[in-house]
DNA sequence: GTTCGAATAATTGTATACAATACTTATACA
DNA sequence: TGTATAAGTATTGTATACAATTATTCGAAC
């Protein structure tokens, strides 16, 4: 397992929640269990860090990023400006090579939908929506989509009932609005991909939301009573 | 000299170009100048190549990075958008002490400008920028918007002709707005923000255009009798 | 029983030696 | 003279030992 492979898979264990958010990432161990001394893994971690998935203290290690309320506001704030923007610009430079790779990842992402395996989902979805960020190839906003592609991973897992048919169905909305947005993109239609990933959000946000606050109404009621 | 006074240091030297877009940043040299190790300096180059400053290749070394033509390109269609959402941020979310701090940094900016000395300039109207980014609070817009001050700092430099009286007389106008900045920020006016930020930003876009492209209709003649 | 502090253990940070890769130069051959 | 190849040099990548810092444990005093 070389360098970019435990970084990728580090990163795949942080955004599927098989890390979870704020767990220490000691470096005896990990260079244990991926057999490499700490030099390299302490670059790996860093790297990391750099994408965000990690926060480092001095002389306390690294943990893996943690998801307090206010980046959770911070989040709903940012992404839905910086994905339009993404968008609009994978539609305009998009090449056949970047094509034909995003439909692989779509099949993978179908099939994991297929199979029910939540963590495949989350990640092949996730490697979707990485893959629109490369068409985009805009170096300056790439590290603030990457940032909140990992959050978003990250944040629908946390919420995500597998035994929920309602959440399902989404599913294949989503995978919906996957197949339109590369129809879109292969057309160079920056409007239409723009207006299905507006689409594509709302249906994450409700679903989100759904279950951060079930039932706002409920609330409403109870504090007219007292 | 600790390691994030070094990380400054080389920081500050590619945004002023003192060292030069492309050029190789050599290990064992730095090691001797900044008298650290290698460890820690690798360290270093890896924080700055996480910034944007640098860019890494395997087996190859650090390399500050370039500013080729689609740099350029990206930078304008992309920084207007940034620095908008970082400006309504900043006015929402800046606390006290931040706006101490930037009044501190804006002094230094005014006593650069009346020094003449460009790298000051340069140096204190990034820094009153990113202190800008820090008000936004926003981990998301925030590595972005840092890519982004970067290589405007460069840009602006690389245009930038110190005996034109016409420059010295809009470095007073930049200064103007940062501090009508302050005071909408201070206030808490959001929008008025925004419109400064757009009216620098314009200030700064038609100062480089002017360079880049010193006499487009000239062009177009020359074209037309071709 | 609780709290404070010192000793000890564990973990991170740095220096350095060695390994692997890339670059340069010199020489042979066309 | 130009090119290709090979030896040698320089530079980056990794492992490991040591230093510095942080965390834990144990014991003593209150």
């Amino acid at each position: 397992m070389d360098k970019q492979a435990i970084f990728d898979d580090l990163k795949k264990q942080i955004l599927t929640l098989q890390l979870q958010p704020g767990i220490a990432l000691d470096e005896a161990s990990l260079c244990k269990r991926y057999e490499i001394s700490r030099t390299p893994l302490r670059e790996i971690l860093r790297a990391l860090a750099a994408e965000g998935c990690v926060d480092i203290v001095n002389n306390r290690g690294a943990y893996v990023s943690s998801m307090s309320h206010k980046v959770l506001r911070d989040f709903f704030l940012t992404a839905p400006m910086i994905y339009s923007a993404i968008g609009r610009l994978a539609a305009q430079n998009a090449n056949a090579q970047q094509l034909a790779e995003i439909r692989v990842i779509q099949e993978k992402f179908r099939a994991a939908i297929d199979s029910g395996l939540s963590v495949d989902m989350v990640y092949w979805n996730q490697r979707f929506h990485a893959s629109m960020g490369e068409m985009a190839e805009n170096p300056y906003l790439k590290p603030s989509y990457d940032r909140l592609l990992i959050d978003h991973a990250r944040i629908s897992q946390t919420f995500y009932r597998p035994r929920d048919p309602e959440l399902a169905k989404r599913m294949y909305s989503a995978l919906d609005h996957h197949d339109e947005m590369i129809a879109a993109i292969e057309a160079g239609d920056g409007q239409r991909v723009v207006d299905l990933i507006i689409e594509h959000w709302e249906l994450s946000r409700d679903l989100i939301e759904y279950f951060v606050n079930p039932d706002p109404l409920a609330f409403e009621m109870a504090a007219a009573t007292s």
